[in-house]
RNA sequence: GGCCCCGUAGUGUAGUGGCCUAGCACGCGGCCCUCUCAAGGCUGUAACGGCGGUUCGAAUCCGCUCGGGGCUACCA
């Protein structure tokens, strides 16, 4: 049995939660429960350009939709609070200058300008390795003023060893390489700390143990290593997820792909255990004999870091919908009513909910429930049911494929269902079949299809006797008559 | 350009030298069921990027090659 592990995930504030920070939080929650550990949410906010204001909110309020909620986060707080980077600056000042004095690290007031050129230089040259030149090392402010693309406010970099090791083990991938990295900066000109010198000091000021985090990060890890190691840390474990594609194969991106957004899934009418599982899927394949719908508990009891693919997964849609559908069919159709009622209001297919409008909702959704595929779907599906009869639309595309004895079937429908004694399904079934399969000498197929137009307005619905014992007697009888008039 | 990660059907994958004439799921096609559409049942389609090794034997090991991706910022 593995120690308690304490995990984090660490989004930007930037804009919409990204579904990246929602798969990561899924794993570090999986190997937090696993240990017996905590799970903690650190907001890196460390670029200030880059801040968008609710964002933040979002992410907290997308994992507790997601049942991913942290142990320790900005929000609900914690022993190592403050867990928002922005608050944590004088945090981060002492171990720089600790790194500085013991010559680890060093000003460079090299501008953007100069940088950027000595890249563009770099680059046309095709030089192998395109690191910082190393201009400032050694300097005084006034030895380096003298020289030409001088900026007033410093950085400070890190004095990259020429022997830095640069492989390491990882939890998914077992022993990886990483490239050589540059002189990185770790305290921007504005004082604050770069995502690489945040990272570590967070990470390990609060206590965490295994570093969950994107494929992309592998080339990075040098770095954090060797910050780890001058400053005297134990370093924790690292676990690299593949990095979830666009169909493109590019990494995904909010421009080529909206699910890129969290937020979409919900906005969509995708249920939340649904793009869990999803999400666990694209990178916890079932081995042989095993399921793919699985619960968040069995994925946990289950939970190995060997088994976490390496390949990164295309988002597949038909995927998700389908898993989707099996959820929606498992819900209980009380609490599946009560999400699309939630749904309906939230998205705003209905602005307030209408009158009767949640009962008929309760007692259509076993008629809909295995014909859903995301929680949008419901309302249109059962639109006929809360329109009132003369506010009834029927489709023309519906009405024209009927045969030529349309007229003659809805007569005899309402002949046989305006006395019938009991209004239930199966009576009202079983007075149909007799009046038109019987008495028509119909095929059922054929029999039905105007009943079906009338009662629904449309060619395509849910079960027909069913609904119109929702709709009751009068309702159905005044259908069928609005369209033997309209034929 | 350099370094790194990855490469099984349309998609996601199982597979760690013989059990693989390559399994599963989604998708797609067919049939059954059936009041339409779904759901469900049965069934079909389709893949080891390429080339060389190693071996009695390779999807599995090695080399090269091709392809995709990532990093190469005072972004994370």
């Amino acid at each position: 049995m593995n120690a308690p592990a304490r995990t984090r995930v660490a989004p930007s504030p930037t804009g919409d939660p990204h579904v990246g920070t929602a798969y990561m939080a899924l794993f570090d929650k999986a190997w937090a429960v696993r240990t017996g550990g905590q799970f903690v949410v650190r907001i890196e906010d460390t670029d200030r350009n880059r801040l968008v204001a609710g964002s933040e909110q979002q992410v907290y309020d997308s994992l507790r939709w997601l049942s991913l909620e942290a142990d320790e986060s900005p929000e609900v707080g914690g022993p190592y609070a403050p867990y928002r980077q922005s608050e944590r600056l004088e945090t981060y000042r002492p171990y720089v200058d600790q790194l500085i004095e013991a010559g680890h690290a060093y000003y460079c007031w090299c501008s953007s300008e100069r940088l950027a050129q000595m890249r563009a230089e770099q680059q046309a040259s095709k030089q192998a390795d395109t690191g910082y030149d190393r201009l400032c090392l050694g300097l005084t402010r006034d030895e380096r003023a003298e020289l030409p693309g001088f900026s007033e406010t410093p950085v400070v970099r890190m004095l990259i060893p020429a022997d830095v090791e640069l492989s390491f083990n990882d939890l998914v991938r077992g022993e990886v390489r990483a490239p050589m990295p540059d002189d990185q900066v770790i305290l921007k000109a504005d004082g604050y700390p770069t995502y690489h010198l945040a990272v570590v000091v967070d990470d390990h000021l609060m206590q965490i143990t295994t570093v969950v985090r994107g494929e992309e990060w592998i080339s990075s890890t040098p770095k954090h290593r060797l910050l780890y190691r001058w400053l005297g840390w134990q370093e924790p474990e690292y676990a690299h997820m593949p990095l979830l594609r666009n169909p493109d194969k590019s990494k995904i991106s909010k421009r080529k792909n909206p699910a890129a957004r969290l937020l979409w899934f919900r906005e969509q009418g995708y249920l939340p255990e649904a793009l869990r599982n999803f999400l666990q899927l694209l990178a916890y394949p079932p081995a042989a004999g095993e399921q793919e719908v699985s619960s968040f508990d069995e994925f946990v009891a289950d939970f190995r870091w060997s088994k976490v693919s390496t390949v990164g997964p295309i988002f597949d849609m038909k995927k998700l919908d389908w898993l989707n559908g099996v959820y929606i069919r498992a819900l209980p159709c009380d609490e599946l009513a009560d999400r699309i009622v939630e749904f309906a209001l939230a998205s705003g297919q209905w602005a307030e909910v209408p009158p009767a409008g949640r009962e008929i909702v309760r007692s259509a959704t076993p008629l809909i429930a295995e014909r859903l595929v995301t929680l949008a779907d419901a309302l249109p599906k059962i639109g006929f049911l809360l329109t009132p009869d003369d506010q009834l639309v029927v489709n023309p595309d519906a009405v024209a494929k009927l045969g030529p004895d349309a007229g003659q079937v809805l007569d005899a429908a309402s002949g046989a269902l305006a006395d019938l004694g009991e209004w239930t399904a199966a009576a009202i079934q079983e007075a149909l079949r007799g009046a038109l399969v019987g008495g028509l000498a119909l095929k059922p197929k054929f029999a039905f299809a105007p009943v079906r137009v009338a009662i629904t307005g449309e060619q395509v619905s849910p079960p027909l006797f069913e609904s119109m014992v929702i709709l009751g007697r009068d309702s159905s009888l005044s259908r069928l008559t609005s369209l033997r008039a309209a034929l």
